[in-house]
DNA sequence: GTGTTCATGTAACACGTTACATGATTGT
DNA sequence: ACAATCATGTAACGTGTTACATGAACAC
């Protein structure tokens, strides 16, 4: 039985601190967000299945509430699996980019269509760029975990500048054609 | 019935000439590469339905040889759909990048792996960043068809910043392996 | 004569999302 | 009171890849 990429931000996340499934969702969106997602439909299974595996267990739980809440830590063989998976080549997934597609083949539809997706694709980016931005300074004078925050840095400062490039190139999109 | 997303690309490389789907094959692996694949167990099953709507129709085949061979056309009615897609919202998909989730984990493996992941990466996007240029240098030059030209190059550019970006990128992470 | 490219197609599998089902807690 | 968020989970569906099956033509 190979582990499944998809349970690799799981056992990821959860060395940083326990969480719940829910909790995980939320550190994906947050934190993977530039290069990674994930369902709760693939995300709540996964955990049974990583725990069947003992590669993670969980938490003897706080119910001093009634709310029901599974909070999961890492086992040491869910570390070694860890790293035995971040030795491995990492598998090159196909892009899909439906934008993309759409500006490839402008010509045979309403180009100022397109044009209009770009703009609007733009002010989504802009968002992004501004939450890595704040991210990236709140990283900088972290002083728990600098290994940690090495890391994610590095991988904060490629989304950073691709999505820097791809405002650009809306911006010139958008000057091409008002030729 | 409504139009499946993996059927664009037919419909579209199909507006430049005729093609059976080995040239469709062909023509999505160079041409749409930097944003798009598709897989023959997806192209020939989309190729017979696309006949089925009248979205695409076959020619005559010069069956002067006996190798079996489909040419297909693009029909008034499949250019329609795709001008009608067109104008549609694209739908935003999640991006899913390996390297990156190794890199952000680096911390809980071996970091030195990861650099050398990132090296191996580098040099395919080293090849191709030429591939991408070549490309644009011939269709700077091309007289037939202006303004597909246009779009491609346009397509072309994203591709070709985005990929110099992170060879910049791999670079710098390289660097800062060094301290 | 051997390997590569051309060429089409199917079936089984893996992956991932969406929608649904359910209900407690918190903020306004 | 009502909406939003917290919280877990399943089932059905759709999509996409891989492996397989088959064979001709061409280059060396």
């Amino acid at each position: 039985m190979t582990i499944k990429t998809a349970s690799i931000p799981i056992l990821g996340l959860l060395t940083v601190r326990p969480m719940s499934g829910y909790d995980l969702k939320k550190a994906i969106e947050i934190s993977l967000n530039f290069f990674w997602s994930e369902s709760f439909g693939q995300l709540y299974p996964q955990l049974k299945s990583l725990c069947e595996q003992g590669l993670i267990e969980q938490l003897q739980q706080d119910n001093k509430s009634g709310r029901e809440k599974k909070t999961y830590k890492i086992t040491a063989q869910g570390q070694g699996v860890l790293a035995d998976w971040i030795l491995k080549n990492p598998v090159v997934r196909p892009q899909r980019d439906e934008l993309l597609l759409k500006m490839f083949f402008a010509s045979e539809g309403d180009p100022m269509a397109v044009r209009d997706h770009c703009l609007k694709s733009r002010t989504e980016a802009e968002v992004l760029l501004t939450r890595y931005e704040g991210i990236d300074a709140g990283l900088r004078d972290t002083t728990e975990d600098p290994e940690k925050a090495r890391y994610w840095r590095m991988t904060l400062k490629l989304g950073i500048s691709q999505t820097k490039n791809y405002i650009q190139w809306c911006d010139d999109v958008v000057k091409d054609f008002e030729r």
